[in-house]
DNA sequence: TACTTTCTACCAAACGGTTGGTCTGATACT
DNA sequence: AGTATCAGACCAACCGTTTGGTAGAAAGTA
Protein backbone atom coordinates (compact mmCIF):
# COMPACT_ATOMS: atom_id res chain seq x y z
CA UNK A 1 0.00 0.00 0.00
CA UNK A 2 1.20 3.51 -0.73
CA UNK A 3 2.00 5.25 2.51
CA UNK A 4 2.12 8.93 1.70
CA UNK A 5 3.95 11.32 3.97
CA UNK A 6 2.49 12.44 7.24
CA UNK A 7 0.34 15.31 6.09
CA UNK A 8 -0.43 14.04 2.61
CA UNK A 9 -3.93 13.25 1.56
CA UNK A 10 -5.21 15.85 3.97
CA UNK A 11 -6.45 18.00 1.13
CA UNK A 12 -9.86 17.64 2.68
CA UNK A 13 -8.84 19.78 5.63
CA UNK A 14 -11.50 22.18 4.32
CA UNK A 15 -14.24 20.29 6.11
CA UNK A 16 -16.23 22.70 8.22
CA UNK A 17 -17.79 21.22 11.31
CA UNK A 18 -20.83 23.48 11.31
CA UNK A 19 -22.86 21.81 8.57
CA UNK A 20 -25.34 19.35 10.03
CA UNK A 21 -25.98 17.40 6.86
CA UNK A 22 -22.33 16.58 6.39
CA UNK A 23 -21.98 15.51 10.00
CA UNK A 24 -24.92 13.14 9.51
CA UNK A 25 -23.25 11.51 6.55
CA UNK A 26 -20.05 11.23 8.44
CA UNK A 27 -21.66 9.34 11.29
CA UNK A 28 -23.49 7.16 8.80
CA UNK A 29 -20.18 6.27 7.19
CA UNK A 30 -18.68 5.49 10.55
CA UNK A 31 -21.64 3.35 11.50
CA UNK A 32 -21.47 1.39 8.26
CA UNK A 33 -17.74 0.93 8.61
CA UNK A 34 -18.14 -0.31 12.16
CA UNK A 35 -20.75 -2.84 11.14
CA UNK A 36 -18.68 -4.10 8.21
CA UNK A 37 -15.44 -4.19 10.15
CA UNK A 38 -17.12 -6.32 12.76
CA UNK A 39 -18.63 -8.72 10.25
CA UNK A 40 -15.71 -9.08 7.86
CA UNK A 41 -12.74 -7.63 9.67
CA UNK A 42 -10.84 -4.48 8.78
CA UNK A 43 -8.81 -6.06 6.00
CA UNK A 44 -11.74 -8.09 4.79
CA UNK A 45 -14.06 -5.14 4.30
CA UNK A 46 -13.50 -2.84 1.35
CA UNK A 47 -14.12 0.85 0.89
CA UNK A 48 -16.42 -0.10 -1.94
CA UNK A 49 -18.66 -2.03 0.44
CA UNK A 50 -18.73 0.84 2.91
CA UNK A 51 -19.68 3.20 0.11
CA UNK A 52 -22.44 0.87 -1.04
CA UNK A 53 -23.79 0.65 2.50
CA UNK A 54 -24.28 4.40 2.75
CA UNK A 55 -25.32 4.86 -0.88
CA UNK A 56 -22.26 6.72 -2.10
CA UNK A 57 -19.65 6.13 -4.72
CA UNK A 58 -16.44 5.06 -3.23
CA UNK A 59 -14.67 8.13 -4.53
CA UNK A 60 -17.12 10.29 -2.60
CA UNK A 61 -16.06 8.61 0.63
CA UNK A 62 -12.79 10.46 0.43
CA UNK A 63 -14.65 13.70 0.78
CA UNK A 64 -15.23 12.73 4.41
CA UNK A 65 -12.34 10.45 5.22
CA UNK A 66 -8.74 10.70 4.23
CA UNK A 67 -7.93 6.99 4.38
CA UNK A 68 -9.28 3.65 5.44
CA UNK A 69 -6.87 3.56 8.33
CA UNK A 70 -8.02 6.92 9.58
CA UNK A 71 -11.55 5.63 9.46
CA UNK A 72 -10.61 2.73 11.69
CA UNK A 73 -8.78 4.93 14.15
CA UNK A 74 -11.64 7.40 14.37
CA UNK A 75 -14.03 4.59 15.26
CA UNK A 76 -12.32 4.25 18.60
CA UNK A 77 -12.15 7.90 19.50
CA UNK A 78 -13.81 8.57 22.81
CA UNK A 79 -15.42 5.16 23.15
CA UNK A 80 -13.04 3.77 25.74
CA UNK A 81 -12.72 7.07 27.54
CA UNK A 82 -16.41 7.01 28.28
CA UNK A 83 -16.44 3.63 30.01
CA UNK A 84 -13.12 4.42 31.61
CA UNK A 85 -14.69 7.52 33.08
CA UNK A 86 -17.68 5.65 34.47
CA UNK A 87 -15.55 2.93 35.98
CA UNK A 88 -13.16 5.49 37.40
CA UNK A 89 -16.04 7.38 38.98
CA UNK A 90 -17.32 4.21 40.58
CA UNK A 91 -13.83 3.43 41.83
CA UNK A 92 -13.44 6.84 43.47
CA UNK A 93 -17.01 7.08 44.67
CA UNK A 94 -18.38 6.57 48.16
CA UNK A 95 -18.96 3.25 49.83
CA UNK A 96 -16.89 0.29 50.86
CA UNK A 97 -14.44 -1.34 48.52
CA UNK A 98 -16.93 -4.14 48.08
CA UNK A 99 -19.66 -1.73 47.00
CA UNK A 100 -17.36 0.21 44.73
CA UNK A 101 -16.08 -2.90 43.02
CA UNK A 102 -19.62 -4.02 42.41
CA UNK A 103 -20.41 -0.69 40.79
CA UNK A 104 -17.26 -0.82 38.69
CA UNK A 105 -18.04 -4.25 37.33
CA UNK A 106 -21.58 -3.17 36.61
CA UNK A 107 -20.39 -0.11 34.70
CA UNK A 108 -17.80 -2.08 32.77
CA UNK A 109 -20.14 -4.89 31.76
CA UNK A 110 -22.81 -2.42 30.69
CA UNK A 111 -20.20 -0.56 28.68
CA UNK A 112 -19.29 -3.74 26.85
CA UNK A 113 -22.88 -4.81 26.26
CA UNK A 114 -23.98 -1.43 24.95
CA UNK A 115 -21.21 -1.15 22.40
CA UNK A 116 -20.91 -4.67 21.12
CA UNK A 117 -19.74 -3.77 17.61
CA UNK A 118 -17.14 -1.36 18.91
CA UNK A 119 -15.82 -3.88 21.41
CA UNK A 120 -15.51 -6.57 18.78
CA UNK A 121 -13.57 -4.35 16.42
CA UNK A 122 -11.59 -2.76 19.23
CA UNK A 123 -10.38 -6.14 20.39
CA UNK A 124 -9.83 -7.77 17.05
CA UNK A 125 -8.18 -5.02 15.05
CA UNK A 126 -5.46 -3.94 17.41
CA UNK A 127 -2.87 -5.20 14.97
CA UNK A 128 -4.30 -3.08 12.15
CA UNK A 129 -3.81 0.14 14.08
CA UNK A 130 -0.94 2.51 13.41
CA UNK A 131 1.58 2.61 16.26
CA UNK A 132 0.34 5.75 17.96
CA UNK A 133 -3.26 4.57 18.02
CA UNK A 134 -2.12 1.19 19.30
CA UNK A 135 -0.24 2.85 22.14
CA UNK A 136 -3.35 4.78 23.04
CA UNK A 137 -5.40 1.58 23.18
CA UNK A 138 -2.83 -0.04 25.41
CA UNK A 139 -2.81 2.95 27.71
CA UNK A 140 -6.55 2.73 28.06
CA UNK A 141 -6.44 -0.94 28.88
CA UNK A 142 -3.78 -0.36 31.45
CA UNK A 143 -5.76 2.45 33.01
CA UNK A 144 -8.77 0.16 33.30
CA UNK A 145 -6.69 -2.53 34.92
CA UNK A 146 -5.20 -0.01 37.33
CA UNK A 147 -8.64 1.10 38.48
CA UNK A 148 -9.58 -2.43 39.38
CA UNK A 149 -6.25 -3.24 40.92
CA UNK A 150 -6.38 -0.21 43.16
CA UNK A 151 -9.82 -0.94 44.56
CA UNK A 152 -8.94 -4.58 45.07
CA UNK A 153 -5.85 -3.55 46.96
CA UNK A 154 -7.83 -1.16 49.14
CA UNK A 155 -10.44 -3.78 49.83
CA UNK A 156 -7.76 -6.23 50.82
CA UNK A 157 -6.13 -3.93 53.33
CA UNK A 158 -9.53 -3.05 54.78
CA UNK A 159 -10.57 -6.65 55.20
CA UNK A 160 -13.28 -6.55 52.53
CA UNK A 161 -11.34 -8.95 50.37
CA UNK A 162 -8.85 -11.74 50.82
CA UNK A 163 -6.47 -11.57 47.91
CA UNK A 164 -2.82 -12.53 47.52
CA UNK A 165 -2.39 -11.17 44.00
CA UNK A 166 -4.46 -8.07 43.21
CA UNK A 167 -2.95 -7.76 39.75
CA UNK A 168 -3.98 -11.26 38.80
CA UNK A 169 -7.38 -10.75 40.38
CA UNK A 170 -7.92 -7.67 38.24
CA UNK A 171 -6.98 -9.59 35.10
CA UNK A 172 -9.29 -12.44 36.00
CA UNK A 173 -12.14 -10.04 36.64
CA UNK A 174 -11.57 -8.12 33.44
CA UNK A 175 -11.45 -11.33 31.47
CA UNK A 176 -14.69 -12.54 32.90
CA UNK A 177 -16.38 -9.22 32.14
CA UNK A 178 -14.89 -8.56 28.73
CA UNK A 179 -15.83 -12.00 27.53
CA UNK A 180 -19.53 -11.27 27.66
CA UNK A 181 -19.15 -9.64 24.26
CA UNK A 182 -18.52 -13.09 22.80
CA UNK A 183 -21.70 -14.77 23.92
CA UNK A 184 -24.24 -12.07 24.61
CA UNK A 185 -27.12 -11.89 22.19
CA UNK A 186 -29.58 -9.01 22.38
CA UNK A 187 -33.10 -10.24 23.09
CA UNK A 188 -31.63 -13.36 24.62
CA UNK A 189 -32.50 -14.98 27.92
CA UNK A 190 -30.85 -12.28 30.03
CA UNK A 191 -31.09 -8.51 29.91
CA UNK A 192 -28.06 -6.27 30.01
CA UNK A 193 -28.87 -5.22 33.54
CA UNK A 194 -29.37 -8.74 34.77
CA UNK A 195 -25.95 -9.74 33.50
CA UNK A 196 -24.29 -6.65 34.90
CA UNK A 197 -25.85 -7.18 38.33
CA UNK A 198 -24.97 -10.85 38.38
CA UNK A 199 -21.37 -10.18 37.41
CA UNK A 200 -21.04 -7.54 40.10
CA UNK A 201 -22.18 -10.09 42.66
CA UNK A 202 -19.88 -12.71 41.20
CA UNK A 203 -16.89 -10.39 41.40
CA UNK A 204 -17.24 -9.62 45.09
CA UNK A 205 -17.83 -13.31 45.74
CA UNK A 206 -14.62 -14.24 43.95
CA UNK A 207 -12.65 -11.83 46.13
CA UNK A 208 -14.67 -11.83 49.29
CA UNK A 209 -13.77 -13.56 52.50
CA UNK B 1 -13.15 -14.80 -5.09
CA UNK B 2 -13.79 -17.92 -7.11
CA UNK B 3 -15.31 -20.56 -4.91
CA UNK B 4 -14.82 -23.85 -6.75
CA UNK B 5 -16.98 -26.85 -6.00
CA UNK B 6 -16.38 -29.08 -3.04
CA UNK B 7 -13.66 -31.34 -4.35
CA UNK B 8 -12.03 -28.94 -6.78
CA UNK B 9 -8.43 -27.92 -6.37
CA UNK B 10 -7.61 -31.30 -4.88
CA UNK B 11 -5.32 -32.18 -7.74
CA UNK B 12 -2.60 -32.75 -5.20
CA UNK B 13 -4.40 -35.76 -3.79
CA UNK B 14 -1.32 -37.70 -4.96
CA UNK B 15 0.67 -36.62 -1.97
CA UNK B 16 2.11 -39.66 -0.25
CA UNK B 17 2.42 -39.38 3.46
CA UNK B 18 5.49 -41.59 3.77
CA UNK B 19 8.14 -39.08 2.71
CA UNK B 20 9.61 -37.42 5.76
CA UNK B 21 11.07 -34.43 3.98
CA UNK B 22 7.74 -33.36 2.59
CA UNK B 23 6.02 -33.72 5.94
CA UNK B 24 8.68 -31.49 7.47
CA UNK B 25 8.02 -28.78 4.93
CA UNK B 26 4.34 -29.06 5.50
CA UNK B 27 4.64 -28.51 9.22
CA UNK B 28 7.04 -25.64 8.58
CA UNK B 29 4.46 -24.02 6.35
CA UNK B 30 1.77 -24.48 8.94
CA UNK B 31 3.98 -23.05 11.65
CA UNK B 32 4.83 -20.01 9.57
CA UNK B 33 1.21 -19.50 8.64
CA UNK B 34 0.12 -19.72 12.26
CA UNK B 35 2.69 -17.16 13.33
CA UNK B 36 1.77 -14.77 10.55
CA UNK B 37 -1.97 -15.22 10.96
CA UNK B 38 -1.59 -14.33 14.59
CA UNK B 39 0.53 -11.27 13.95
CA UNK B 40 -1.29 -9.83 10.94
CA UNK B 41 -4.59 -11.66 10.78
CA UNK B 42 -5.75 -14.11 8.14
CA UNK B 43 -6.65 -11.49 5.55
CA UNK B 44 -3.71 -9.34 6.46
CA UNK B 45 -1.11 -12.03 5.91
CA UNK B 46 -0.28 -12.96 2.34
CA UNK B 47 0.78 -16.23 0.80
CA UNK B 48 3.89 -14.38 -0.33
CA UNK B 49 4.87 -13.71 3.26
CA UNK B 50 4.25 -17.29 4.25
CA UNK B 51 6.36 -18.44 1.32
CA UNK B 52 9.15 -16.05 2.26
CA UNK B 53 9.10 -17.33 5.81
CA UNK B 54 9.77 -20.89 4.70
CA UNK B 55 12.05 -19.99 1.79
CA UNK B 56 9.80 -20.95 -1.11
CA UNK B 57 8.14 -19.21 -4.02
CA UNK B 58 4.54 -18.55 -3.25
CA UNK B 59 3.45 -20.72 -6.13
CA UNK B 60 5.30 -23.65 -4.61
CA UNK B 61 3.11 -23.40 -1.57
CA UNK B 62 0.32 -24.94 -3.61
CA UNK B 63 2.23 -28.13 -3.86
CA UNK B 64 1.46 -28.64 -0.19
CA UNK B 65 -1.76 -26.73 0.31
CA UNK B 66 -4.74 -26.44 -1.96
CA UNK B 67 -5.80 -22.99 -0.83
CA UNK B 68 -5.22 -20.35 1.78
CA UNK B 69 -8.54 -21.16 3.36
CA UNK B 70 -7.67 -24.82 3.67
CA UNK B 71 -4.44 -23.78 5.34
CA UNK B 72 -6.39 -21.86 7.94
CA UNK B 73 -8.82 -24.68 8.58
CA UNK B 74 -6.08 -27.25 8.93
CA UNK B 75 -4.39 -25.14 11.60
CA UNK B 76 -7.21 -25.96 13.97
CA UNK B 77 -7.47 -29.66 13.35
CA UNK B 78 -7.30 -31.59 16.58
CA UNK B 79 -6.21 -28.67 18.74
CA UNK B 80 -9.52 -28.09 20.47
CA UNK B 81 -10.27 -31.79 20.71
CA UNK B 82 -7.17 -32.26 22.81
CA UNK B 83 -8.06 -29.71 25.46
CA UNK B 84 -11.67 -30.77 25.28
CA UNK B 85 -10.58 -34.30 26.07
CA UNK B 86 -8.50 -33.24 29.05
CA UNK B 87 -11.24 -31.08 30.48
CA UNK B 88 -13.79 -33.82 29.87
CA UNK B 89 -11.61 -36.32 31.67
CA UNK B 90 -11.28 -34.01 34.65
CA UNK B 91 -15.04 -33.47 34.64
CA UNK B 92 -15.76 -37.18 34.68
CA UNK B 93 -12.94 -38.08 37.02
CA UNK B 94 -13.07 -38.94 40.71
CA UNK B 95 -13.43 -36.47 43.52
CA UNK B 96 -15.95 -33.91 44.63
CA UNK B 97 -17.42 -31.39 42.24
CA UNK B 98 -15.17 -28.80 43.81
CA UNK B 99 -12.05 -30.85 43.12
CA UNK B 100 -13.14 -31.69 39.60
CA UNK B 101 -13.90 -28.11 38.73
CA UNK B 102 -10.49 -27.11 39.97
CA UNK B 103 -8.89 -29.71 37.73
CA UNK B 104 -11.00 -28.64 34.76
CA UNK B 105 -10.02 -25.01 35.10
CA UNK B 106 -6.40 -26.02 35.46
CA UNK B 107 -6.52 -28.12 32.31
CA UNK B 108 -8.31 -25.45 30.34
CA UNK B 109 -5.99 -22.63 31.36
CA UNK B 110 -2.93 -24.74 30.62
CA UNK B 111 -4.42 -25.61 27.23
CA UNK B 112 -4.78 -21.93 26.44
CA UNK B 113 -1.33 -20.97 27.70
CA UNK B 114 0.43 -23.73 25.83
CA UNK B 115 -1.10 -22.89 22.47
CA UNK B 116 -1.16 -19.14 22.50
CA UNK B 117 -0.84 -18.64 18.76
CA UNK B 118 -3.54 -21.16 17.99
CA UNK B 119 -5.89 -19.63 20.50
CA UNK B 120 -5.39 -16.15 19.12
CA UNK B 121 -6.12 -17.23 15.57
CA UNK B 122 -8.89 -19.58 16.64
CA UNK B 123 -10.72 -16.78 18.38
CA UNK B 124 -10.09 -14.01 15.90
CA UNK B 125 -10.64 -15.73 12.59
CA UNK B 126 -13.97 -17.38 13.14
CA UNK B 127 -15.49 -15.15 10.52
CA UNK B 128 -12.92 -16.23 7.95
CA UNK B 129 -13.82 -19.89 8.26
CA UNK B 130 -16.01 -21.69 5.74
CA UNK B 131 -19.41 -22.66 7.16
CA UNK B 132 -18.63 -26.28 7.96
CA UNK B 133 -15.46 -25.41 9.85
CA UNK B 134 -17.29 -22.65 11.68
CA UNK B 135 -19.98 -25.09 12.77
CA UNK B 136 -17.28 -27.41 14.07
CA UNK B 137 -15.73 -24.61 16.13
CA UNK B 138 -19.10 -23.71 17.58
CA UNK B 139 -19.77 -27.31 18.50
CA UNK B 140 -16.47 -27.48 20.31
CA UNK B 141 -17.17 -24.32 22.26
CA UNK B 142 -20.58 -25.59 23.22
CA UNK B 143 -19.14 -28.90 24.35
CA UNK B 144 -16.66 -27.07 26.55
CA UNK B 145 -19.38 -24.97 28.09
CA UNK B 146 -21.50 -28.06 28.68
CA UNK B 147 -18.70 -29.75 30.59
CA UNK B 148 -18.45 -26.82 32.97
CA UNK B 149 -22.17 -26.35 33.28
CA UNK B 150 -22.68 -29.97 34.18
CA UNK B 151 -20.10 -30.03 36.97
CA UNK B 152 -21.37 -26.74 38.33
CA UNK B 153 -24.88 -28.16 38.39
CA UNK B 154 -23.72 -31.29 40.17
CA UNK B 155 -21.76 -29.27 42.67
CA UNK B 156 -24.79 -27.13 43.37
CA UNK B 157 -27.09 -30.03 44.08
CA UNK B 158 -24.49 -31.59 46.33
CA UNK B 159 -23.93 -28.44 48.32
CA UNK B 160 -20.40 -27.81 47.07
CA UNK B 161 -21.53 -24.66 45.29
CA UNK B 162 -24.21 -22.05 45.70
CA UNK B 163 -25.25 -21.01 42.24
CA UNK B 164 -28.52 -19.73 40.82
CA UNK B 165 -27.49 -19.74 37.18
CA UNK B 166 -25.05 -22.52 36.21
CA UNK B 167 -25.09 -21.49 32.56
CA UNK B 168 -24.03 -17.96 33.39
CA UNK B 169 -21.48 -19.24 35.87
CA UNK B 170 -19.91 -21.40 33.18
CA UNK B 171 -19.72 -18.45 30.80
CA UNK B 172 -18.15 -16.27 33.45
CA UNK B 173 -15.61 -18.94 34.25
CA UNK B 174 -14.75 -19.58 30.63
CA UNK B 175 -14.35 -15.88 30.01
CA UNK B 176 -12.00 -15.50 32.92
CA UNK B 177 -9.91 -18.45 31.75
CA UNK B 178 -9.91 -17.77 28.03
CA UNK B 179 -8.85 -14.20 28.56
CA UNK B 180 -5.44 -15.19 29.86
CA UNK B 181 -4.37 -15.49 26.22
CA UNK B 182 -4.64 -11.72 25.93
CA UNK B 183 -2.28 -10.75 28.71
CA UNK B 184 0.00 -13.71 29.35
CA UNK B 185 3.60 -13.22 28.30
CA UNK B 186 6.00 -16.17 28.43
CA UNK B 187 8.86 -15.52 30.81
CA UNK B 188 6.70 -13.02 32.65
CA UNK B 189 6.13 -12.73 36.37
CA UNK B 190 4.00 -15.87 36.60
CA UNK B 191 4.54 -19.36 35.28
CA UNK B 192 1.88 -21.28 33.41
CA UNK B 193 1.34 -23.56 36.36
CA UNK B 194 1.09 -20.73 38.84
CA UNK B 195 -1.66 -19.12 36.78
CA UNK B 196 -3.50 -22.38 36.25
CA UNK B 197 -3.42 -23.19 39.97
CA UNK B 198 -4.52 -19.71 40.96
CA UNK B 199 -7.41 -19.74 38.51
CA UNK B 200 -8.55 -23.12 39.77
CA UNK B 201 -8.68 -21.70 43.27
CA UNK B 202 -10.43 -18.58 42.05
CA UNK B 203 -13.07 -20.61 40.26
CA UNK B 204 -14.13 -22.63 43.29
CA UNK B 205 -14.10 -19.47 45.36
CA UNK B 206 -16.44 -17.74 42.94
CA UNK B 207 -18.91 -20.60 43.19
CA UNK B 208 -18.29 -21.90 46.64
CA UNK B 209 -20.32 -21.25 49.74
C1' DT C 1 26.06 -51.88 -13.28
C1' DA C 2 24.12 -48.86 -16.80
C1' DC C 3 20.23 -47.00 -18.87
C1' DT C 4 15.56 -45.40 -18.83
C1' DT C 5 11.42 -43.97 -16.87
C1' DT C 6 8.75 -41.97 -13.22
C1' DC C 7 7.94 -39.07 -9.59
C1' DT C 8 8.95 -35.32 -6.28
C1' DA C 9 9.78 -30.79 -5.04
C1' DC C 10 10.24 -26.66 -6.60
C1' DC C 11 11.10 -22.58 -9.88
C1' DA C 12 9.65 -18.67 -12.60
C1' DA C 13 6.41 -16.38 -14.61
C1' DA C 14 2.14 -15.15 -15.74
C1' DC C 15 -3.07 -14.71 -14.94
C1' DG C 16 -7.26 -12.48 -13.88
C1' DG C 17 -9.06 -9.97 -10.41
C1' DT C 18 -9.39 -6.65 -6.55
C1' DT C 19 -7.67 -3.16 -3.66
C1' DG C 20 -7.03 1.61 -1.70
C1' DG C 21 -6.63 5.77 -3.53
C1' DT C 22 -6.78 9.80 -7.05
C1' DC C 23 -8.55 12.70 -10.43
C1' DT C 24 -11.71 15.09 -13.44
C1' DG C 25 -15.58 17.39 -15.14
C1' DA C 26 -20.27 17.90 -14.55
C1' DT C 27 -24.20 19.14 -11.60
C1' DA C 28 -27.87 20.04 -8.30
C1' DC C 29 -28.94 22.55 -4.30
C1' DT C 30 -28.19 26.18 -1.01
C1' DA D 1 -20.13 31.09 -4.96
C1' DG D 2 -19.72 27.19 -2.18
C1' DT D 3 -21.02 22.53 -0.74
C1' DA D 4 -21.92 17.89 -1.56
C1' DT D 5 -22.10 14.44 -4.73
C1' DC D 6 -22.22 11.89 -9.23
C1' DA D 7 -20.13 9.02 -12.67
C1' DG D 8 -16.51 6.92 -14.01
C1' DA D 9 -11.80 6.47 -15.68
C1' DC D 10 -7.44 5.41 -13.97
C1' DC D 11 -3.38 3.72 -11.37
C1' DA D 12 0.17 0.94 -9.27
C1' DA D 13 0.25 -2.60 -6.07
C1' DC D 14 -0.94 -6.73 -4.58
C1' DC D 15 -3.86 -10.77 -4.19
C1' DG D 16 -4.55 -16.02 -4.48
C1' DT D 17 -3.99 -19.25 -7.91
C1' DT D 18 -2.50 -21.79 -12.23
C1' DT D 19 0.69 -23.26 -15.42
C1' DG D 20 4.50 -25.30 -17.76
C1' DG D 21 8.82 -26.59 -17.07
C1' DT D 22 12.75 -28.92 -14.80
C1' DA D 23 16.72 -30.68 -11.69
C1' DG D 24 17.49 -34.48 -9.34
C1' DA D 25 16.43 -38.43 -6.71
C1' DA D 26 14.17 -42.97 -6.90
C1' DA D 27 12.59 -46.93 -9.06
C1' DG D 28 12.32 -50.02 -12.61
C1' DT D 29 14.55 -52.60 -16.19
C1' DA D 30 18.43 -54.66 -18.70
Amino acid sequence: MMRPGVGAGAVHRIRRRRNGKAAERETAIRAAALRLFRRKGYEGASMQEIADAVGLYKGSLYYYVSSKEELLVRLFEGRAEQVLGEVGAAASGPGTARERLRAMVRAYVLGVLRHLDSVHVYLREEHSLPPTALKQVQREQQAMRDHFERVILEGTSQGDFVERDPRLAALALLGMCTWVHRWYRPRGRLTENAIADDYGERAVRMLGP
